[in-house]
DNA sequence: TAGATTTGTATGTATGTACATTAAATTCAA
DNA sequence: TTGAATTTAATGTACATACATACAAATCTA
C-alpha cells in the first residue's frame, strides 16, 4: 500500500485537499476490505454491525428506527431494511411502539448481544492489524478528523 | 458535526483503533455526501469522476479496463461497468484493442476533457469549504493515511 | 500444434446507497 | 373538532459494490 500515489497511480492532484479526499475514499475502502472480510462469515455488513452496537449502546432501551437514522455512519442509508434484515437473523426484536402507533421500538436480542461479544476481540486485533499507526498516531488521525468535518 | 462521539451519539469504543474505523467511515460518508451534492448535477458519481482523472492522466493513450481497474479508489467495484455508463455519456470512447481482441482500449473524450475542466474550480472550491483543515493539517492528514494502509 | 492454463472483460446476483414517494398516525391550527 | 401539516416508517427505483462465474482470446506446455 504505503504512499497513496503510488497505490493508485496518480499523482496530479489539484491541490492537497483534493488530495485528502481522494486519500479518504481509498482509505475508506482499504479499511471496509478488511472489515467485510472480518465480518462475511458472520452474515454481516459493517453497516449492520454497527447498527448492533447502536442497540448495545442503549442498554436494554428499546430505539426506534429513525434514532438509529440519526446515529448511523451512512445517513443515507436505509435503517429500516437493515433492521428488517437483522430481523431475519434473530439479532434484533422489533415491535411497535405502543405511545405513538407510527413507532417502531427496536432493541438487540440475545443472540445479538452473544454475536457482539463473539465478535469484539476479533476486531480488537483486525483493526491493530490493519491500521499501521501506533497509538498516539491514531490519536492525532481521529482529532484531524473531528476537526475535519467541523 | 464535531466531535465523533457526539455526532453519532456512540462513546463506547473498544480502543482508539476502533474509534479511527468509525470516524473514517463517519468522515468518508460526509466527503461523499459533499461529492454527491456537487457531482449529481453532471449526472457523475464520485467514481466515475475519478475514472476520469484517471483516463485523463494517460495523456491521450489509451488505457485497458483492467487498468483503471488497478487505479480506481475501489478496488471492488466494476470498472467494465463504469466505463459503459461514460461511453453512454459520451465521455469516453471505447474500442477493441487491435493487438489483443481480449482488451478494450479506453480514452477520455474531447466532451469529456470539457466537463473536467468545467468542474476543477467548482471542486477545489467545494474541497476547501467542507475540509474544515489548514493545509499543514491536510498534509498531516494524508500523511496519516498514507502510513495507516502501511 | 492440440489441449490445458491464464488473462481480460463481461455478466449475474445479492446487498447497499441515494433519493423520491407513499401511507399511516399524530399534531397543529382555524 | 375537522382538515391541513408534520412526523415516522416502509417502499420503489436507479445505481454502486462485492463477489462469483462465464466466455472468448491469448499463452503456455507437452
Amino acid at each position: 500500500m504505503g504512499k497513496l500515489e503510488e497505490a493508485i497511480q496518480q499523482k496530479d492532484f489539484i491541490d492537497p485537499y483534493h488530495k485528502a479526499v481522494v486519500n479518504l475514499l481509498f482509505t475508506h475502502s482499504y479499511v471496509v476490505g478488511y472489515q467485510n472480510a472480518l465480518l462475511k462469515p458472520y452474515d454481516l455488513s459493517p453497516e449492520q454491525y454497527n447498527v448492533l452496537r447502536i442497540l448495545r449502546g442503549q442498554n436494554g432501551n428499546p430505539t426506534t428506527v429513525s434514532s438509529i437514522q440519526e446515529r448511523m455512519l451512512n445517513k443515507m442509508s436505509n435503517a429500516s431494511r437493515l433492521v428488517e434484515k437483522l430481523k431475519a437473523k434473530g439479532l434484533v426484536i422489533r415491535e411497535e411502539c405502543p405511545t405513538d402507533r407510527r413507532q417502531v421500538d427496536v432493541m438487540i436480542s440475545a443472540e445479538g448481544l452473544k454475536l457482539l461479544e463473539k465478535l469484539e476481540t476479533r476486531i480488537q486485533d483486525s483493526n491493530k492489524y490493519y491500521i499501521k499507526l501506533s497509538e498516539s498516531e491514531v490519536r492525532n488521525l481521529n482529532m484531524l478528523l473531528d476537526k475535519l468535518r467541523g
